[in-house]
DNA sequence: CATCCTATGGTACAATGTACGAGTCAAGTG
DNA sequence: CACTTGACTCGTACATTGTACCATAGGATG
């Protein structure tokens, strides 16, 4: 599993071939397909490794439970950026352990927080989407900064005089947008210092 | 392209290949290489053609840009879910000038709505996210409906009592999702009554 | 020794994208 | 008329992929 995860690092999706798996653990390609059914089950496997969460400190009398949402999407948001070919993965693979374990977490935690139960579904797939989103973008556009800069650069040939002065294309402060919007949803969800503490 | 686009919507990206493609078409497989690059090209071009926005009857002197902004994306929704390929494949590939036309019009609209312009590419960026990671989310657990009720079998294993009991992967109110959670990020970027006519 | 389970891995095959280069046909040019 | 040129078609060939099938080896158990 580390050794895919690293193939996927390198080069993608795309990096990782079984032959090539094979030839990094010095076996035959054959032998893998004892531990596993298909190259699917290598992206199930290693998509859960890279979501594995660690429970942080555990200051356990706290307080702010709107700061622990924050700290817990942004973690998972940065677990996937740390591998980028992950998030693009996740919507479409079958939900692992850790994938779960989280959705746990982020239900408590709202739960915690004030969210009704009648809303709580509501709210946790509407964080979903809004991250899940998020990163998508962040993690392909990552790759493809070029293409961002050719895309600007085709504007003038259309008529879209509004997103080529505001230079929408070109604005990179992604951490800043996630933080914003993510504020503004939770806003909706957990109106401030409507924490009920139980 | 529109044989293109009938193998995508039949078969998914898998469903895609040249050769299936050239055969549809009666011709030779190479025969496409002369008016196509590459395989991805065809990608870019199916999905630019499937975001083709044909803008509404006009009704000129409207008045809600609020409503305009849910139509215009609930629209943009409705067209990546009649080809539920193409949402996943959005963001990692080039921008095409429909998608570029649309970014263009949603800016446009914003800013008619009142927000002001140093807000407008966190606020379009915000309203991607979410968008992207409703309709990705959305049309790729709609082919494994099976995968969500195992998950939420797998559930009774793990220690995950709170989305267990609320059927977290059984709610299927997708529409619903992300209707909600949209209100809550333009109460954000467009308080509600803050319209400014101009 | 025989039997079985765990595990390895070589060979082979079908499917894919596409490089290469030869072919067709019509329009233009001398 | 012969010719060139440019748009367009397509057969062949090849490398790369996932993986089915099967033979093998070693240790545990009888």
């Amino acid at each position: 599993m580390a050794t895919a995860i690293e193939l996927l690092d390198a080069g993608g999706t795309a990096g990782l071939t079984m032959r090539g798996l094979a030839d990094r653990l010095g076996s035959g390609v054959m032998s893998l397909y004892w531990h596993v059914d298909n190259k699917e089950k290598v992206f199930d496997l290693a998509l859960d490794a890279v979501l594995a969460y660690r429970e942080p400190p555990q200051h356990v009398e706290a307080h702010d439970w709107r700061k622990d949402i924050v700290h817990l999407l942004e973690d998972w948001r940065a677990s996937m950026l740390r591998h980028p070919w992950s998030a693009p993965l996740l919507p479409s693979r079958a939900l692992g352990p850790n994938i779960l374990g989280r959705l746990e977490l982020m239900s408590r935690t709202l739960s915690k927080a004030g969210v009704a139960d009648a809303d709580l579904n509501v709210a946790i797939w509407s964080l979903w989407n809004y991250v899940m989103g998020a990163t998508i973008t962040r993690a392909s556009f990552d790759r493809s900064e070029d293409d961002m800069a050719a895309a600007q650069q085709r504007l003038t040939g259309l008529v879209a005089p509004t997103i080529e002065r505001s230079r929408l294309l070109l604005d990179n402060d992604w951490d800043g947008v996630f933080r914003n919007g993510l504020d503004f949803l939770l806003d909706g969800f957990v109106p401030r210092g409507a924490a009920v503490t139980r």
